[in-house]
DNA sequence: AATGAATGAGCCTTCATTCAT
DNA sequence: CATGAATGAAGGCTCATTCAT
């Protein structure tokens, strides 16, 4: 009989925008972004249409909290900015990690790799996502620069190439990708 | 005014196909699949909504011919099949010629990627994409057994992925992506 | 801490209520009925949507009881019914006070024009209304009759409309609509 | 078997368009703007909801075209441009046309009066609304300055605000207001 | 008395597809 | 072969109202 305190609120409100952007990243990862219908994930989550819109002001908002989670959860579990300097160690660890992030949420990286290619999704996650990615992408070239290589640029570019083709295949097909091996090759690779 | 023979129907129609197609994979390129509406296209192609289906069935239609044009090219244009067997040269001329294809029709292979995770469209084309891959993957395979790998088939994933990733990489912002240079490192990789 | 009596409660529930139409007549007048939801409403009012269903059993409800409280203070400052007759000093005094009712509350009277002429709204308050104006137009009836007018009906109902007219275009735009002036040309209409 | 003609469409499209307008017409005039669903409007004028966004591209857009025709017919019928100046003759046909053009669409102008104060709609039409009457008001002035009035300004207003409100109560109630006998007053107040 | 999460009906709009001409 | 009017299902979204707490 005593109304909700606004704890409770806060508690019920976390769980059910969790609980839903869970269900919509399951859907989106397998289904697509387009064919995944609010109407449907609502449907799945066990809610109505309507209350979607209590936690999300709009299906784009929606995949947008969903792509920035991942991006905030990528840029904690695995942040270069210790010194900004990259040792051999490091990169060796900069590999495992990368590996070990990916499998620990596949169907994440699906979607990511799947809006990288649609126009109208990309547009509203491109900013963050190169704010994201250009540390990363300097402390690599500083790496290559130090390990004597006369094209660091290029080297840098050709390595993260060479890691996003293997998500892209990993993702894809996680069952039958033999990262762990892949993985190995490259750390030879570069040693 | 001799009437025309039905070749010369089928000429125009083919040609009238291939304008629709070279429109449409335009649009689905920039704008992606789902933006990109039959209206649209219809208009741009300067021809009817309504005739739209008289050359092709249905949208799925549609992108499923032009993703298999482009699978036709390629295999085409790009035709391993001599003996079934690369030699050094020849896995270089591979590289080669795989950048080659990619800089010719950039936007057909930005629309393939993007389909690759759209998995309403991508299931219309994959048995197709799969009977394409699996003869140049086999031949991988057997080049880097010859070469005398222990793990032939890691190998041969591991350069698959980073041409998919370079690929990937170079379609998404063409301009600034350093095609040339990288081709030469991995041409030397695998020197 | 004696508790409250039972007029105290009721005191309290009128004030509260007295402020949520108060808010509410503002949005109405401001934004239109229908672009003003509940859920602005009660926020305005700093009370949970929940609450406003305490108060007011529908959003019909609402706007009736904000039209009939307007109706009442008409009424009730501006009684005519002291013998139902009106002198030409008196009927002086009833275009003055219509004016400074007018000028006393535009946002009411605005949003009475607005729902003149919205069937669904009106339909709530027509019994009302009707109800309220009789009175008033009885007594025109009566003093034009008395002026010697041979078409006191007629001279009534254009009287009235003038009013009308007058008021509508003074709420619509108070700042630029010389009230005062025409007020003057009006009472020198029927001296 | 033949296609049909350019023409042949064209007639199409303005007989349904007329249809729609039509329609809504009424449907906006008894029901209100917002009461006036799409759906509804379809429904009535024998057609699916999706044709309606063939022909207009918005329900705005709709109650906008349909404002506009009136505008347009009103200016059209009623064109006081020919040398910008009112004799006494004229300014009686002014109130007669006025009447006239009152009767003859008396829905049109219910509909009018109705956007009037609902903020969201009039902002839709207010450009064309102000364009469309400030002739007409200039004329007025420079008539009541020729008839040597030393507020023309105030007389104008006032003599557009009974208009004004004749209209209204005339709208509202056609079979009971008895426009008439009015006219024929308003016509000798002026004399 | 008070909260805001939850519902569900309904709204406007889009679009692949069909069809009469 | 060619047109674009017409359909209908579905989509994203809003909002008055209810309800558990």
């Amino acid at each position: 009989m005593t109304p909700r305190t606004e704890e409770q609120f806060e508690e019920i409100r976390e769980e059910k925008k969790a609980l839903i952007k869970n269900v919509a990243l399951e859907l989106f990862a397998s289904d697509g972004y387009y064919d995944s219908s609010i109407s449907k994930i609502s449907k799945r989550a066990g809610i109505s249409k309507g209350l979607m819109y209590n936690y999300f002001t709009s299906k784009e908002e929606l995949i947008k909290e969903i792509i920035f989670d991942g991006m905030d959860e990528f840029v904690k579990v695995f942040d270069p900015n210790k010194d900004g300097v990259l040792t051999d160690e490091e990169f060796i660890y900069f590999i495992e990690e990368s590996v070990r992030i990916l499998k620990s949420n596949i169907k994440y990286w699906r979607l990511y790799f799947s809006i990288i290619f649609q126009p109208t999704v990309m547009k509203l996650v491109e900013d963050k996502s190169l704010e994201m990615m250009t540390p990363f992408y300097k402390i690599l070239l500083d790496f290559f620069q130090r390990k004597g290589s006369k094209t660091p640029g290029i080297d840098a570019r050709l390595f993260t190439s060479m890691m996003d083709g293997v998500s892209l295949n990993y993702v894809v097909d996680p069952e039958n990708f033999p990262i762990e091996e892949i993985k190995q090759n490259i750390i030879n690779m570069y040693k």
